[in-house]
DNA sequence: ATAAGGTGTTGCAAAAAACGCACCACGCAT
DNA sequence: ATGCGTGGTGCGTTTTTTGCAACACCTTAT
């Protein structure tokens, strides 16, 4: 849309924090640029920035206009979407923001399955830890949330939840393996395969922990999923999981025993989307099979 | 905003039902407006008006989105009243529909109440009947409303309610003038003062009438508040009217008598705006104004 | 201190977009 | 058939926007 230009140039603007830079990516001069920003500015009767010598800075009134300004796109895209989807196409683009936890296993088997039904419908799927997911949805970056024990709520509407109890993975000749259900202490005696502290996983183990009076050992700590998975276990070493992955382990001769909830409460995996947002068609669609699988399919396993 | 005219034009056009009478009343050549209404429809890639003989009509697509820049129009005024007011100056305008029991009395005096503390709020105040009020908040013609006795509440936001029993209006030595509450079959006896069947008040005395199988005489019967109240009672007429207005009769040999709740119940006032709308300072404020005083002086005077 | 490199801003001429006018094709009522 | 109204279009003109260059200012490195 040609007529809300300005407000592209705007949100580029407080994003590059300078108006040359800006005008460099969005391929104009940075006199033009600059000009059509004075010129709203004036309309407005108020400076939306401030002005550094390095730069400019978003003022409190600027702040207040691009929250409207990120409304409006967002709701645009909507009603375009609705627009698409009663001429009988079904077209858009859905954004996802999930946990690291999450980007295995369920979640593409998902997209796969809505892509495959509307193959008009493009994903963009951003790994995200649970401290920043809110900000990605109140900045407008993603539609929707996946989050495994997110840190805020404020601007979340929860769609659905599904709660985890933690697994432990381990070979399947390891002394542990046989057991239904492990104590956090029995884990605490191997060392383990950690994820950072800003993953859920990590966070309600370290919480555990603190509250039984246990160490635990990390021998190997990445963020990269990939790399635990193809890790190979040497000394009786110990990783962890979440039930919507454990049907998925990347070895054959791994097993995945739960916890016990005594020592280690279940997390919870949130879905929604921002608050007093409607989302556009095929977010919502989406939304709504995944829950519903979640429902119908996921939370029978848990018996 | 200059910058979304092409919204205005084409709200304009919608209402106008015609390109050339839309492109009068904005003082440009039909063809110029033509070219912007295909351009937009270009972009878009759907038409957003169904051309006929004798004009153009919206579409599905085009209902969607003059939807979509209604609320955007109402929110960016929100915006600019809220950047206005962390400037320390309170500006704006406050758009009200109000039902036509209360355009008198009341509500000018807290308009004049909030107009004396902040001057530069301009109002609008609109007397609009029952059934036709929430239409006017889903336009976005009126920011807030005041409604006696709504006949839908489906796209409206209720912040107060204020119960409103039933008075009986006469002269001062009229045979009823000593009574402390009347029965409705005492007022049938005398000929009635009735307002037009879209009033509330008539509403709930003609359902209290075919409840109780009675028949009210209307001699007169008026939409128009002023000639009721400047009409001059002969032959021992009754009119009615409700608390909030009761202290503020016309003439000073009228009295009002207070009807039997198991006659006629009590009707409300309805305070509030469009469901899921933030209103602009002005406005909010305004509301927050009048509700605290409905809640610290009105209600006491019901006891 | 001085020079260099960055910032936002502004005159001015060129380019682009929007506009008004006249005109066309079409549907409907007289 | 004949007006009269409608939306759409080609073309010259007007208005707006853009790009270029230069300016004034501040920060940082020399």
């Amino acid at each position: 849309m040609r007529h809300l230009l300005p407000y592209k140039y705007i949100e580029e603007i407080a994003k590059a924090g300078s108006i040359r830079k800006a005008a460099e990516t969005l391929a104009i001069t940075p006199s033009a640029l600059n000009r059509r920003l004075l010129a709203i500015e004036d309309e407005l009767g108020v400076a939306l920035f401030e002005r550094l010598a390095v730069g400019v800075r978003l003022n409190t009134a600027g702040e207040l206009l691009l929250k409207h300004i990120r409304n409006q796109m967002s709701d645009l895209e909507r009603v375009k979407s609705q627009i698409a989807d009663l001429s009988g196409q079904r077209r858009g683009s859905v954004a996802i923001a999930c946990s690291p936890e999450l980007t295995g296993g369920f979640l593409p088997g998902q997209v796969q399955a809505y892509q495959s039904e509307f193959p008009g419908v493009t994903f963009k799927i951003n790994r995200r830890f649970r401290i920043d997911i809110e900000q990605a949805l109140i900045e407008h970056q993603s539609d929707v949330a996946f989050v495994f024990e997110p840190m805020k709520l404020a601007d979340f509407q929860t769609i659905h939840t599904l709660p985890q109890q933690l697994m432990c993975v381990m070979d399947s000749d390891h002394p542990l393996a046989n057991k239904d259900s492990l104590r956090l202490y029995e884990c605490a005696e191997f060392p383990l395969l950690l994820p950072e502290l800003t993953w859920g996983i990590r966070h309600i183990l370290d919480q555990a922990a603190i509250k039984l009076g246990l160490n635990l050992r990390s021998i190997v700590q990445s963020d990269a999923r990939e790399f635990l998975r193809d890790y190979k276990r040497q000394y009786l070493q110990l990783s962890f999981e979440i039930p919507i992955n454990a049907n998925r382990l990347p070895n054959e001769n791994l097993v995945a025993i739960p916890i016990n909830p005594i020592d280690v409460p279940p997390g919870n995996i949130f879905v929604g989307h921002l608050k007093g947002r409607t989302l556009p068609v095929a977010a919502a669609r989406f939304l709504e099979q995944v829950t519903n699988e979640m429902v119908n399919n996921l939370e029978l396993q848990v018996d």
